[in-house]
DNA sequence: ATACACTCCGTACCATTGTACGGAGTCAAG
DNA sequence: CTTGACTCCGTACAATGGTACGGAGTGTAT
């Protein structure tokens, strides 16, 4: 297992040094527990991994809580099962929730691209009104619903 | 078209009134064209669909730049619609690109739920080794339920 | 017409997520 | 053994996304 210093883990991840001693303070990468003589970090290249799958989260809309929180699952026989299991469903339910949100997301987009060409009355003008009316906007182009609430 | 308050408008999005006019001072919302005699803010009900929108697609990873462009995608004949459309493009490959990666996690996390319960020499501990190797642990975890039904 | 809730605006403050700095110690090549 | 790159730690600063406050004006129900 190849072992490497902070800059190396930080270049293959993609951030900078001070990230990860940030990481590393929240608690998100281990802190080696062998420093070299010198004191300095060594990190297993694993880490590299571990900050990546990091940034990945974050860019999907995960706190650092809630990516610690995800990091900590583990199916370790030292580790309730359950618990672990259910911690893991919770995290399942929402990842599933944020895809059907993206795929309305990018249904509405897809709407918005094929409608720019459109003359006339157009039913779909802004990404908001694609996701309003989803179904009627794509299949056909009709009538302008806009109604009072209440 | 029935109009509203800045307070009504926050209750029905689930923010503070103070995040409306957050929203307002970034361009996010628009202010309404014609405050009332006191010079009270007064908002078409569509406002509120925006807000959760704008809250929906944080959730998500988006910054509030990156929404305000999203807001700002729009079939229009007073706009340049190639360019609407590519933009329009560069936003769906982002959001296909987030979608791909949450099934990555959710398929990650379902391995590390099916995993638990199996015993000895496990090959999915963490959700980094679920992403990592996910090929070799999907072989292994119908191995496992193969060898349970027997 | 008198409460009372609501609104205005500006400013200050807050948490999260980093980024920068600076002085001192460490490592490795020449 | 010197030199330059790298690391340490602590603290300070910064950007984003709000949240709270306070004094003054407005709207409205009784």
């Amino acid at each position: 297992m190849k072992t490497m210093t902070i800059s190396k883990i930080a270049k293959e991840a993609g951030v900078g040094v001070e990230t990860v001693r940030f990481y590393e303070r929240k608690g998100l990468v281990d802190q080696p527990p062998k420093p070299s003589a010198g004191g300095f970090r060594v990190y297993p290249a694993e880490a590299a991994e571990r900050i990546r799958f990091i940034r990945q989260a974050q860019e999907l809309g995960f706190s650092l809580r809630e990516i610690k929180e995800l990091l900590s699952l583990r199916t370790d026989p030292a580790i309730d099962c359950a618990d672990v299991q259910e911690r893991a469903q919770t995290k399942l339910d929402e990842v599933k929730r944020k895809v059907a949100q993206l795929k309305w997301i990018q249904a509405a987009l897809e709407q918005l691209i094929a409608a720019c060409p459109g003359q006339g009355a157009l039913q779909v003008c802004s990404i908001i009104d694609a996701i309003e009316a989803p179904e009627t906007a794509r299949t056909e182009l009709k009538q302008r619903r806009r109604k009072n609430h209440e």
